[in-house]
DNA sequence: AGCCTTGTCCGAAACGTTTCGGTTTGGCAA
DNA sequence: TTGCCAAACCGAAACGTTTCGGACAAGGCT
């Protein structure tokens, strides 16, 4: 195995400029840092990752823990996520632990022990919540994260979310633009982030229109095909409100809406329209809907490389406004929308 | 946090005895044992991972490398593989890398990259082809590894595998006991080291009752649906050979023969007979065959614990007969054997 | 008495890197 | 000439552990 004795010996040059030079220190002549780069690759040089964190406290291992062996339906969703946070951790020479635990374990205990002995520098956290113990956890130890979704405010940590309130209101304002006055809002479950900012969204694009909210209109539930069929039921069944629009959370919220309209008897976009947001989730496609569903789209699979670069740039201390990321989010036009008078 | 310093000072102790006592050295009293065990634990002392590994030179981390990310048809296997070798190897206090490589890069590179610091220092290897460039370069390396299977003679290497050779011996052995006299085998590609063995077991069973071995009844093939069809169409279409018995490599082979009998007007077990073995792949169940498959079962989902713990021993230099395990193989017979008279 | 063994212990070196403080060199202005 | 400054470099210490080679005393043997 080469070393930095090695090269310096090599180069005629000590250890210590040999070590300012790889690490891009400023006391080092552009020449000898282009001559101690080619010797280091030409005799195959690795860095000894035992000795580097023996003295920076630092491993450059980032990770990943999961309570569990998630369930086969969302089998397509972890292969995307480990192996797309992988891949790029990879190329950016950050080996990446993936670690699965005991579901009856205490996360937090798990955190502790992965970080106590300098073993893992920094974490990929999914599913954040409001008030997230992980989050209290790293911040307390000095350990660096980068959250898929937010927590609560301040926004004062690292990391990627879509924008789920410039959703909600796009997708809200196109109904109101295309004329509908009552609008429906099939929202994430209460208690998400993103179901408050999407809420949010909602509220300003018919605060903007000047119209008035409408309770029982806005309904909080997880986004399940079933949920979609309740509340397709409540609102437009009898005795329900029968709104001429509404915006579906998720496809999946969508597909079970479809499936409750077909029961009732209502035709899209002609007795109601319906929009939806698009997070391009397996097996369900906006465009086989009948007729094409009008969406915003943001798939989540472009997070994950993000995820990993905003992590690697964490642990290197780059300033915060680096760490966060909102995603793009596109507005698809298709058939299910109906201009009203 | 607590060194050993801090220990031998406490002790009035050098760091010497207190290291030897805490690892259980020879040379340390008893007496002198129990207070540094005693101390260890009042002052919360937790050893440095980086320290020891710097001097072991050994990271404790253990890793699996993937070209890339897999295709979705292997969604399934891949969250079995890597979810049941991360939850394993955490249990084992042992940091488990995923290194999903760049499909262009040359494999043994990105060993070598990993390896070299220091970084990595035993690996699980799937798919192992019989004169395996990984295996070639690791053990060069001085590098532990567990082996998903087996590799050419000696085999002087740890692995797990499944008794390939007997699985192909009795489900030809099941067949001629039945009173079959030409027995076609689907095998798995040419070229894997469990398609060798099984051919050596189809043989030996053959040989055992002194039949005759027909080239064209023996076909090397990857295991899928299509290429079941193909056999089929090629041993019982026109001018085919028409064997009278059949065993499948696995059930995916089972499968895409069934269906080219279905075309063929052909029943089991009354026209053909057919066996397989089964690896208890998802989605599809030899029970739900018509009519049910006889079959050996061997689940390589049993086989991911066992390669953690080989891969665990390995590293800390266990004898290689503890790293050696040939899984478990069972008999299940059902209804797709007639016998002749 | 002298010698060897045994049971405990210790100092110091080593692992490979980063970094603190200091040294040399050459250029430039006074 | 002298003094000053910046650029480029270097030696040595430090990180916390394991381990090699020995030291020292006590006790048993010849």
């Amino acid at each position: 195995m080469t070393t930095l004795r090695d090269l310096s010996r090599h180069l005629g040059l000590s250890v210590t400029q040999v070590s300012r030079a790889l690490n891009n220190h400023a006391d080092v002549s552009a020449e000898t840092r282009e001559r101690v780069r080619l010797a280091a690759r030409e005799l195959g040089y690795q860095p000894n990752v035992s000795a580097r964190r023996l003295v920076t406290g630092r491993s450059g291992m980032l990770g990943l823990v999961l309570p569990g062996i998630p369930p086969e339906s969302e089998n397509a969703m972890f292969v995307q996520i480990v192996g797309t946070l992988s891949q790029h951790l990879s190329r950016l020479g950050r080996p990446f632990v993936l670690h699965i635990a005991d579901p009856q374990d205490d996360i937090v205990e798990v955190y502790r022990r992965l970080t106590s002995g300098g073993a893992i520098d920094g974490f990929v956290l999914l599913d954040p919540e409001l008030r997230d113990r992980r989050v209290a956890f790293l911040r307390q130890a000095g350990v660096s994260f980068v959250i898929h979704g937010r927590i609560e405010e301040p926004e004062d940590y690292p990391y990627f979310d879509i924008d789920n309130r410039g959703v909600a209101e796009t997708l809200t304002g196109l109904l109101i633009a295309a004329g509908h006055p009552r609008i429906a809002f099939l929202n994430g479950p209460r208690g998400r982030t993103y179901a408050a900012s999407r809420r949010r969204g909602y509220r300003a694009a018919l605060a903007a229109a000047g119209l008035e909210e409408e309770a029982r209109l806005h309904r909080f539930s997880p986004m399940t095909e079933a949920e979609g069929l309740l509340a397709g039921v409540a609102l437009w069944g009898d005795g329900g409100p029968k709104p001429s629009a509404v915006v579906c959370g998720n496809l999946r919220l969508a597909f079970g809406l479809s499936q409750a309209f077909r029961a009732l008897g209502l035709r899209v976009p002609d007795d109601v329209s319906v929009v939806a947001h698009d997070d391009d989730l397996p097996g369900l496609r906006a465009q086989a809907f009948d007729p094409p569903l009008t969406t915003t789209w943001s798939p989540l699979a472009l997070g994950w490389p993000h995820l990993a670069r905003i992590l690697a740039s964490a642990v290197d201390g780059a300033p915060m406004a680096q760490l966060q990321l909102l995603g793009e989010v596109a507005l698809i036009q298709r058939e299910s929308v109906a201009n009203l008078p």
